[in-house]
DNA sequence: CAAACATTCAATGTTGTGATTGAATGAACT
DNA sequence: AGTTCATTCAATCACAACATTGAATGTTTG
């Protein structure tokens, strides 16, 4: 094999990898494994898809190397493959928002419109995690929060802020996260907080990017 | 339209921006153009696809925003749009080289198995340059080089280091560079340096993802 | 072991993508 | 103005990708 076939090989490689995650319904299936382990049950009533149509996504995902699937009693459960999966996702998310106006002008229009606040950065959040000058909360469901979350974060499902509100102080800042920068339970909770007059951001992302950098999550025991 | 649909439509959007690059020829394109502007006819001969195929190619590449094609003359040139695309691509060849076991393979085999020692990475080349304790090299073509490369770098084309070699000092560690990650040409320049007794080893990745990470670059004037 | 269930497989029709060819454009030079 | 050259456009064909359907597999439960 010559040199130059085999630098050919190679985009053949990175191509067939890149043509595996060049489907929107492959990128949302693999937004919702972002969040922790799923069933192929649980993925088709998220996605809207058929059943069959669903499986067929993640057997091409699996090919991939992207997911996997473990047979879990009667299900079959599927996850992330380890590596930097989320890390290439958001840079392809990055390139559209600053490449493809319409991808900006979707989200300002949905979300940020929304909070109208800039987000606390990653960096910015670890900083005041060590003075303790914020707290934590995350909205998502119980599952997903179980499966790991931030340290020491409260959680709250955003179903259920309006209730328990009482269980965040008023004399902090409050940093709101959930899955990731399209999802919307973060800005949800921002609204509702704000509302009653708590001092509240959201988070930039959400939790499988803050986990995909390597920094501190921790685990419900 | 509902909160759901525009959520829809972003992995639309992005499905569309990834189709762009999920192209073996496309992405050697976009490799050839991260270097600097060419023009359709020097993209030709570089990939050794026909005329109009490249040119098509290109069109799918400025329809997604990835590239822009000026009049300069009698030839169009292509050049990279502004953004974050080369970290883009960077993401997916992580991915690909980490999940793709033939990718990291076809690297290794071709190009570390040359080398033998880890390539420096840009953190440690910033310390380095800061107490002048390397010598940058660049052994890109002279065309390349002047349209930008590291700060204070050696200029000697790969091809004329054996005749030119008396301009590096022996008593200073080297650091070679090219195009990025699957150029041969620093490769080569660390066979052929280490030969003669230098001390020499290759930077990571190549010029364009430094100058995509923001870090320090200069151009001939 | 049979029934119920979750998932995968195989076959089909439709649509989209990639390469090739030759014609059309449009700037520069004579 | 007409010729030359680089590039794009339009038409075509072969082939791959996607969603749908219904049948097949394999696992748990009674």
């Amino acid at each position: 094999m010559s040199m130059a076939s085999a630098k050919h090989l190679l985009f053949e490689h990175l191509a067939e990898l890149t043509k595996a995650l060049a489907n929107s319904n492959r990128l949302e299936l693999l937004e919702l494994l972002a969040q922790g382990a799923q069933s192929v049950e649980v993925l088709t009533q998220r996605t809207g898809l058929s059943f069959a149509n669903v499986s067929q996504h993640l057997q091409t995902l699996k090919k991939a190397g992207l997911a996997i699937g473990e047979r879990d009693g009667k299900n079959v459960r599927y996850r992330l493959q380890d590596g930097p999966i989320v890390a290439a996702l958001t840079g392809l998310r990055r390139l559209a928002e600053h490449n493809v106006a319409a991808v900006g002008d979707v989200r300002r229009r949905y979300l940020d419109d929304l909070d109208g606040l800039d987000p606390i950065s990653h960096d910015d959040l670890i900083e005041r995690m060590k003075s303790d000058s914020v707290v934590l909360l995350d909205v998502r469901p119980g599952d997903e929060f179980a499966s790991g979350h931030l340290p020491r974060a409260v959680h709250i499902d955003v179903a259920d802020l309006e209730d328990q509100v009482a269980r965040l102080p008023k004399d902090r800042e409050i940093v709101a996260y959930c899955r990731g920068p399209y999802c919307v339970m973060s800005y949800k909770a921002v609204q509702i907080l704000r509302a009653k007059g708590y001092l509240v951001r959201r988070l930039e992302d959400g939790f499988p990017e803050w986990k995909a950098e390597g920094r501190p999550v921790e685990s419900a025991t």
